[in-house]
DNA sequence: TATTGTATACGAAACACTTCGTATATAGAT
DNA sequence: ATCTATATACGAAGTGTTTCGTATACAATA
């Protein structure tokens, strides 16, 4: 049941690191946050962070060596899809198609984008004939 | 700049019904909260909240008479854009493709709805001929 | 073996949101 | 004038997240 989880600002931020760049030591999660933009965070409070998750269960830890490496323990698509649910519960309420207008409408979405949008939901209509 | 506000699950969930009733009382207010589900909370709580909320000017007060009419000072439309903007780049690192495709297949959209999104986007794709 | 650098563990402070108890004001009925 | 019901105001406790100072462990090296 991944649809309980609620990571928060932070753990996020943790989450698509370790998405992105795979199993890293806490150090390599702290110096990929700090390369972001203009933020500025200490060691310890990642750490601390990481282990909050690691107990959480959002974590696994591979402690067999002295400098500890951690690993998502949830999947990418899993852990949006249900923020996804959640934000369109309280933002819009639940309506789908509102927030599909002001995706698409609020941000430059490519050619190829559109593209694949309307082939998605070309598939859906025929797999929904009414 | 409606771009800073943030409102907390707890004042969104109070803008959602004075979008949906118009301006409301907070003893409206917090009935049609407790309405909802299995939710129950205390008069005071709503009351403070709102006060908050007005602080804040996420909310106008009309307060000539004893019992004082709240009015939401934010759009819905202008609410859910800023918040979505934020969702985005937080769980989708700015990917709204990505987004939509979630969106639309892990939701039940009707047939007249993906319609809907299928005619936007043609016209974006007429709008920005590549 | 003693020193140094770096790792994790722990605990507490700072902050924000939510919740509600209690105080106070006021309108309306007696 | 007093009483009652209901309104807002205020303050503080409870909770969760973020932040970091400090303690402790340990490996490598001098």
């Amino acid at each position: 049941m991944t649809n309980n989880i609620q990571p928060t600002q932070g753990e996020l931020e943790i989450l698509q690191i370790l998405w992105k760049k795979g199993p890293s030591t806490v150090r390599e999660v702290n110096e990929a946050l700090n390369d972001d933009q203009d933020k500025s965070i200490g060691y310890t409070t990642t750490l601390k962070i990481m282990q909050i998750m690691f107990e959480k269960a959002l974590l696994e830890r591979n402690d067999s060596q002295r400098t500890h490496v951690f690993t998502a323990k949830v999947r990418e698509g899993n852990i949006q899809s249900a923020l996804l649910d959640r934000f369109l519960n309280a933002a819009y309420k639940g309506s789908a198609s509102k927030l599909a207008m002001h995706l698409l409408g609020n941000h430059k979405t490519t050619p190829d984008e559109l593209a694949e949008i309307k082939a998605l939901i070309d598939k859906l209509e025929k797999n929904k004939p009414s």
